[in-house]
DNA sequence: GCCATAAAGCTAATGTGATTAGCCGTGTTC
DNA sequence: GAACACGGCTAATCACATTAGCTTTATGGC
């Protein structure tokens, strides 16, 4: 071994700093190395390249959402546990509107893993429901849409007014909610 | 005047050639140079720079989906409506996944002018619900967001199961639909 | 038909970033 | 105490975006 210095996670730590204040676009390796206080080839002996440290913030990125909504849905279940996911899953992208713009939806392993994560706890959540697992999967994917579509438009500020947003997002609960139930 | 030559609308459609072949990351003022037959200094007589290209062909893109779906909507109301606007969006999106994600969300002029075409279709399509202007804002703003949030995360390819896709869009048109008319 | 002009194109040059190659110091380990 | 592997560094290359300034060519007015 050599010096103790610096790690890939430090790196993806600094990376998620200067995406919190300036955004996606602004992740450079320049800007990680000025940051780190190391010269940029540097980073090469931490990550792959630029594509990986991108696919590395963003599995990051979806484990803690994954772990927000988690801790959000102990102890609920049914109607409670899905209002629990959507407000959770929501703050997050508020709490790091940035840092949600930097999700990878491409199908890039890493990220892909930690989604599943998410993905068994909708799934978990609608079999409290006694849905099959065919229809549990239908509608994990359809919670997934509405809730990123709405943590998406609203984290890039796609929406008009921003007053009434959380009335929007009431609503957007209300209607997964009794399309749940609904009949086919 | 000068030489016929290329126009900004030309490079529009270069930009989206390139866009269709090999995604957004590929969309380079080289490349476009390069297809249009022209050195890369030269489209700065018709576009301000990358990011208004960007801009540019965001905004074409989001006015070719507001045509769509309002061609779709034509002779239809309520649920009817609702459901044909879902599909015709989706269908959109499945055509052209690279001009999908290529759309810009970030409040972008030109874009945000196209979305709200959009919009107003929406907006219209609820008022044959008989809701009151403020509920329709919600309403549109919820089936904006899950059909943009499903067509995102289907043209990136983050679903697992390409297989049932459909099914699962029926079952988010079916939520949609009911949501509307359950009571608050 | 001839010229001024403005549009549209071109070459040259600069700057930023990513990436690669190859060198150097420093702990760790035996 | 010497070999080695790791982590950092400098130098160099390449791809692009962007700017400056020159050249060419329609075209409208004469």
């Amino acid at each position: 071994m050599a010096r103790a210095a610096l790690t890939t996670d430090a790196v993806v730590d600094v990376a998620l700093l200067i995406i919190d204040e300036k955004g996606p676009a602004a992740l450079t390796l320049s800007a990680v190395a000025g940051r780190a206080g190391v010269a940029t080839p540097s980073l090469y002996k931490h990550v792959r390249n630029l594509a990986e440290l991108r696919s590395l913030v963003s599995a990051r990125i979806m484990n803690e959402i994954a772990d927000q909504v988690g801790e959000a849905v102990l102890g609920r279940s049914a109607d409670e546990a899905i209002r629990a996911v959507m407000m959770a899953w929501r703050h997050y992208a508020l709490r790091h509107p940035h840092r949600y713009s930097a999700l990878i939806q491409t199908p890039e392993p890493r990220t892909v893993e930690a989604g599943t994560r998410l993905i068994n706890i909708l799934l978990a959540t609608f079999r409290a429901y006694g849905m099959a697992d065919s229809a549990a999967i239908h509608a994990a994917r359809c919670l997934r849409a509405a809730v990123h579509g709405f943590a998406v438009l609203e984290t890039e500020g796609a929406f008009g007014l921003p007053e009434k947003l959380d009335e929007s997002y009431d609503l957007l609960i209300h209607m997964m909610i009794t399309g749940l139930h609904a009949p086919r």
